[in-house]
DNA sequence: CATATATAGTACGATATCGCACCAATCAAC
DNA sequence: GTTGATTGGTGCGATATCGTACTATATATG
């Protein structure tokens, strides 16, 4: 391996995880008390992406335990934000959907972060992110096929 | 705010958020059983950017509550790998001080990372990497500068 | 179809993270 | 200097996250 491949990799993911921390820290101070990243973040995903997954399924696209997805789906559905319902192709499993409650509650996170966005625009130059998107998409994209298929 | 600036932003941050989950996802893999992201993060830290800083500032550069710093502090300095001296300039509080374990920790976390990275380094093109870094550098800058000064 | 193995989800205990309340030291105002 | 407000750190209880072990169902193998 070339010399400078490990920094370079090293220092691509520690800007990732600082910028990760200072916009979770945004994002969470909007969100209603008692609500942390990770109920926004798996609703989101189930609208951005599709509900009527299974939770297995979403705990490996958040990559975390299937514990932690069974507690994060729990407190969401008490809030009736999602609902699960039997999966009828598998008795074992679930299907979890976004409720209308929780669809609402996604977009008054949004809306709430408004504030922010107005704010940072200033600072970033909204051209700028839209530049780098694309970009980051593809790395996201190869780190999900590598964690997949580790092999190839 | 023109109408797609919500969307440039949020889909930023979107994609810096599951590249950073499915890195760290690949960093705990490979720390010794038991520690976790944010026990390297802060080793990492204290080498990247300095020691000898107060338990407070490092909180605050991670963006988590003190108490949260307390306890990942107390972790390290209960495996040897930080040292806590009293600050001879404020009673009150204590400077944090990364000791040769540490560092050798750290070194050898890293050092684990490098089949990953040999194996990613197919996937990823580092110089696509290294173009991406600068940019990230600026929108990390910023949204530190507006975290210490929301108002300007 | 009987049995072994794999998979989906949960129960439970351990550590991590967080908010609130508190103490000690410092700083500000007078 | 005395008093009030602020700051650095910790104790404690609540929730989040995680690993291990378990049950129920599904799949594979003979």
């Amino acid at each position: 391996m070339p010399d400078r491949t490990l920094e370079t990799f090293f220092a691509f993911f520690t800007e990732i995880g600082i910028i990760e921390q200072l916009s979770r820290a945004l994002l969470e101070a909007r969100l209603p008390h008692g609500f942390l990243v990770s109920h926004f973040s798996v609703l989101n995903h189930l609208i951005r992406v599709q509900d009527g997954q299974t939770p297995l399924v979403l705990a490996r696209a958040f990559q975390v335990p299937k514990t932690t997805m069974t507690h994060t789906l729990a407190v969401l559905e008490k809030h009736g934000l999602v609902e699960m319902r039997p999966n009828p192709d598998d008795k074992r499993s679930k299907r979890v959907w976004i409720t209308a409650t929780g669809r609402a509650f996604r977009d008054d996170a949004i809306a709430e972060l408004l504030p922010d966005i107005e704010r940072l625009r200033h600072r970033i130059d909204p051209a700028h992110l839209a530049q780098m998107t694309p970009g980051l998409e593809e790395v996201r994209v190869a780190l999900d096929r590598d964690r997949d298929d580790p092999a190839r």
